[in-house]
RNA sequence: GGGAGCAUAGCUCAGCUGGUAGAGCACAUGCCUUACAAGCAUGGGGUCACAGGUUCGAGCCCUGUUGUUCCCACCA
């Protein structure tokens, strides 16, 4: 029952065909089931309008590969995708094309129908992100994918909002924010990105009131000055100290203000004397609450200078900034100006200077909810991989402020606050009010912010299963099991998504926090817009196939760092893709079975073969089980393209063509058997060519159509399959052949040119039974088997490993002085390598410390080594 | 200022609990061996950044040094 597979494999065609075959049975299905245990994941919400970068396609490789993995281990796999709002991201795309295309801004639209442009694009663009990740294999309960802003993650928004209110978590307050003017929202500080930029420190003199001079003060924003409403000093600075309590005149205002002393002020920083600006600085907001500062703004929510500016109003603040220097110039009132690069805050989306300003927001109350975040990680019931990450999240959450989480956008969640116009009372309620629920007034006025985008996402682990309504799903997938996702959104995202659960669900969100690094390009820079270096994975998966990017992604690194990403190492997988195919495609060319069965009998070879790959089995499913992805896919490459193709395929190759027809079939058998298993292993990694690949092998009646091998179970392992004595009598043989081809390679004899063989040796058997492999591998005419000892006959090119002394008769192509070099090379290097050994084995320390099978182990391959030494010093010495 | 990562072959990186230094690519040589030239075989190439220490034994553990990258932080 011979099948044929296509000569070349089409990733392009097969991809496509699979996937929709696999979508199709409903085998992605998240599915309750009493009788396994559930495991789940949550996809971290791309941006709903948003692309697949590479980014993506490494996340949700990792994601599909664990996924695949526990339902191949019999797990109720539940991998839950959807879409995030991205408020300031989507709204400003939206506003972007308004502007371009009709020229309006959102004002002139309005709210009602600006939101109603932001879901026509988000219907546009919605679907994208969704088919492409779909390319990547990625196995998802599409059915369930979400979407931060539909009705049920709403609700949780809601719920959440108006519970942590109540239990006074949430609160409204007038407090230094950041401010991106060009955004005109506010932001959270985890939003503010900081750079350091070269500027300046103005040295600006501020006359004292009485007369008496002045003092100097350092600043590296000038343009604030008109908000100054005091000088402070260290207390213990004794330059200063008389001026303490008097005033000074701000220039160019002509303001009094008082002179303050205050700890936060640094002596030996600038001149000593910091101006206090406390609407527009976080600190001199801190000082002017201790010394009862006026707060005057400056700057209205577009970075433009306000009324209280006096002269500069309506300059944007880097104008006002080149005006306020060039009058104090004039005024003889600049001291001097130094060179300072310092540290900027800038906007995480618009990269625009972050301005500092004081603004009525709403935050949340952190230090409660941070307790017990802090604590399900300190005590391990949410673990990070690599565990590193864990003290950056601690850090972060032992440090931080409260968050800042109203937002100027009208894209997002609306914040459920009615204002009453008459009573000033705030109805904060789950469903819509229609008057206020102090005074009953229906003067009610809805406050018009809406949420931060990662509020609703920190819901996400259990918003998607249904909470805050008390669902079966709920009940059984949560709490999910690992999140996957980059090290650069853990204070964004994990951080928050830890506190959320434990505050709303009381328990943490998953088990295990698995992240990973970010993809760079070729030369080590982050892939970006605006460098133009990023790398379409849609377009590396069409040109090699989604799984030789898949293969690439997840080896070649290790977990939590940054890789490289290379085109020419897709090409390498495509290739190993190829070969597997290949590999099939020649099973399947041999193939006279309609079922694949281990045989009773088995031979060396295929003990050999059997018992490897058993050790990988256990080897691989252990390194999966501990997130070591990349060194799975290593060890499941190397088996397959070294052990199996390699070497097991040729060494059947003699039994498949040859005259035994039982044997025939048992070659089959166990070459099927083992492909099948391989087949397994690479699943999770490569799932498209593995499934086609299975989907042609003949399973015998019990396996139907429709039967995928995404659904097979994953390899366990069998003593029984333990073979030590036939992996080391087939090592034996396999030395020997690589010695002798070795041999010939530096002779330039071609394979065709075939040898009689002489091999003296102690392994008698078991080199009797690799004379077939002697034959076809090491290009043997004829295998003659001789007792160890006995020499070879003159001329002969001798051969030696630690079991056997060969000889072959091609004396007369050797070159007698390159050959006596080569042996005298070869045996300085295994006398060291036996004389360090020696010494190691008469070091008492190490026979008496050391574990015994370790010692064990060093004697054997001492003996062998004495032997092989022996051996090459009989070879020089005949030569 | 605090914290973390990295330094291993020409390049990019693995190296899991300390026990004979690995892969891919590149390079060299020979092979169209009826699965695969996207392949096969063979080979060259490493003071595991530096200096100490622990250990019978260190690429791996400890201390310090140098270089480098990143994160956090309110010195104007």
């Amino acid at each position: 029952m011979k099948k044929e597979l296509p000569k070349v494999y089409e990733p392009q065609e097969a991809e496509g065909r699979i996937y929709r075959k696999w979508e199709e049975s409903g085998c992605f299905k998240g599915q309750r089931d009493p009788n396994r245990k559930p495991f789940t994941i949550v996809m971290p919400p791309p941006n709903v309008t948003g692309q697949l970068h590479m980014g993506h396609a490494m996340d949700s490789t990792l994601q599909d590969i664990l996924i695949r993995f526990k339902r191949m281990q019999g797990y109720a796999a539940l991998w839950v995708p959807g879409t995030d709002h991205a408020g300031i991201a989507t709204q400003i795309k939206v506003e972007e094309e308004l502007r371009t295309k009709e020229g309006l801004s959102r004002y002139d639209l309005g709210r009602e129908k600006f939101l109603e442009r932001v879901w026509d694009w988000k219907h546009k663009y919605g679907g994208r992100i969704v088919q492409q990740q779909k390319k990547l294999g990625s196995s998802c309960d599409w059915e369930r994918a979400r979407f931060t802003m539909d009705e049920g993650c709403s609700k949780a928004v809601r719920e959440t909002f108006c519970s942590l209110y109540e239990k006074d978590l949430i609160y409204k307050g007038s407090r230094i924010i950041n401010w991106c003017p060009h955004c005109v929202t506010a932001l959270s500080d985890a939003e503010v990105e900081y750079q350091d930029k070269p500027g300046h420190l103005w040295h600006m003199r501020y006359p004292l009131a009485d007369g008496s001079g002045y003092l100097v003060v350092a600043t590296t924003r000038p343009e604030t000055m008109m908000g100054d409403t005091g000088v402070a000093v260290n207390p213990n600075d004794e330059r200063y100290q008389h001026l303490v309590g008097k005033t000074c005149i701000l220039p160019l205002m002509d303001r009094e203000i008082p002179i303050v002393a205050d700890d936060y002020v640094e002596m030996d920083f600038g001149t000593g004397c910091v101006k206090m600006t406390p609407a527009h600085d976080p600190n001199d907001f801190e000082v002017g609450l201790r010394h009862s500062l006026e707060t005057i703004r400056v700057l209205d929510d577009n970075g433009i200078v306000n009324k209280n500016g006096g002269k500069y109003q309506g300059m944007d603040r880097y104008e006002a900034r080149k005006a306020v220097v060039a009058d104090l110039e004039e005024l003889g009132l600049m001291e001097k100006i130094e060179p300072y690069s310092h540290n900027v805050g800038t906007c995480y989306r618009c990269h625009s200077d972050v301005e500092p300003l004081i603004s009525a927001q709403w935050f949340v109350r952190m230090e409660p909810l941070a307790k017990e975040a802090l604590r399900v990680v300190n005590e391990g019931e949410t673990r990070f991989v690599p565990d590193r990450f864990a003290k950056t999240y601690t850090n972060w959450m032992e440090n931080v402020h409260d968050w800042c989480i109203s937002r100027q956008l009208w894209w997002g969640h609306q914040i459920p606050v009615w204002y009453c116009a008459d009573c000033g009372h705030m109805t904060v309620s789950r469903t819509d009010p229609d008057c206020c629920e102090k005074c009953g007034s229906r003067h009610i006025q809805r406050d018009p912010d809406v949420l931060d985008t990662w509020f609703s996402s920190a819901l996400w682990p259990f918003s998607t299963l249904g909470w805050p309504e008390k669902t079966e799903d709920l009940d059984y997938f949560y709490p999910t099991d690992v999140l996957v996702t980059g090290y650069d959104i853990i204070f964004f995202w994990v951080a928050r998504m830890i506190f959320s659960a434990c505050e709303h669900t009381k328990k943490p969100p998953f088990h295990t926090v698995f992240i990973h690094g970010l993809v760079r390009d070729d030369k080590g820079r982050k892939m970006s817009k605006s460098l133009g270096n990023g790398i379409d994975p849609l377009e590396i998966a069409d040109k090699y196939g989604a799984d030789a990017l898949r293969f690439n992604l997840v080896t070649g690194n290790s977990p939590g760092n940054d890789m490289r990403f290379y085109t020419e190492r897709c090409e390498a997988m495509r290739n190993f893709a190829n070969k597997i195919w290949n590999a099939s495609r020649f099973l399947m060319m041999n193939l006279t079975i309609d079922k694949c069965e281990l045989p009773q009998k088995l031979e060396l070879e295929d003990k050999w073969i059997l018992s490897k790959l058993n050790r990988a089995v256990s080897e691989i499913t252990e390194n999966m089980d501990r997130y070591e992805l990349g060194v799975a896919a290593q060890k499941i490459y190397d088996f397959i393209w070294d052990d199996y193709c390699d070497w097991y395929i040729e060494l059947t190759k003699t039994r498949l063509q040859g005259e035994d027809e039982d044997s025939k079939v048992r070659a089959q058998q166990v070459l099927c058997c083992v492909l099948t298993q391989m087949l397994k292993l690479l699943h999770p990694f490569m799932p498209f060519i593995t499934e086609e690949i299975w989907q042609a092998l003949p399973h015998g009646e019990e396996v139907k159509d429709g039967s995928f091998l995404m659904l097979q179970e994953w390899p366990v392992t069998a003593d029984a399959m333990n073979f030590p004595a036939e992996e080391k009598a087939m090592e034996l043989i396999m030395d020997a052949i690589r010695a002798i081809r070795a041999r010939r390679s530096e002779m330039n004899v071609p394979p065709s040119k075939k040898a009689h063989l002489t091999v003296a040796t102690a392994e008698t058997d078991t080199f009797t039974l690799g004379v077939p492999f002697l034959k076809k591998l090491a290009y043997a005419s004829e295998v003659e088997i001789v007792p160890a000892g006995e020499a070879p006959a003159a001329g002969q090119v001798s051969i030696v490993t630690h079991a056997a002394q060969m000889s072959i008769p091609l004396g007369e192509l050797v070159d007698l002085e390159k050959e006596k070099a080569r042996v005298e090379k070869e045996l300085k290097k295994q006398g060291a390598e036996l004389e360090k050994l020696n010494a190691k084995l008469n070091n008492p320390g190490f026979v008496n410390k050391a574990p015994a099978q370790v010692v064990e182990a060093e004697k054997e391959r001492a003996v062998q080594l004495a032997e092989l030494v022996a051996k090459l010093e009989a070879q020089l010495k005949g030569m």
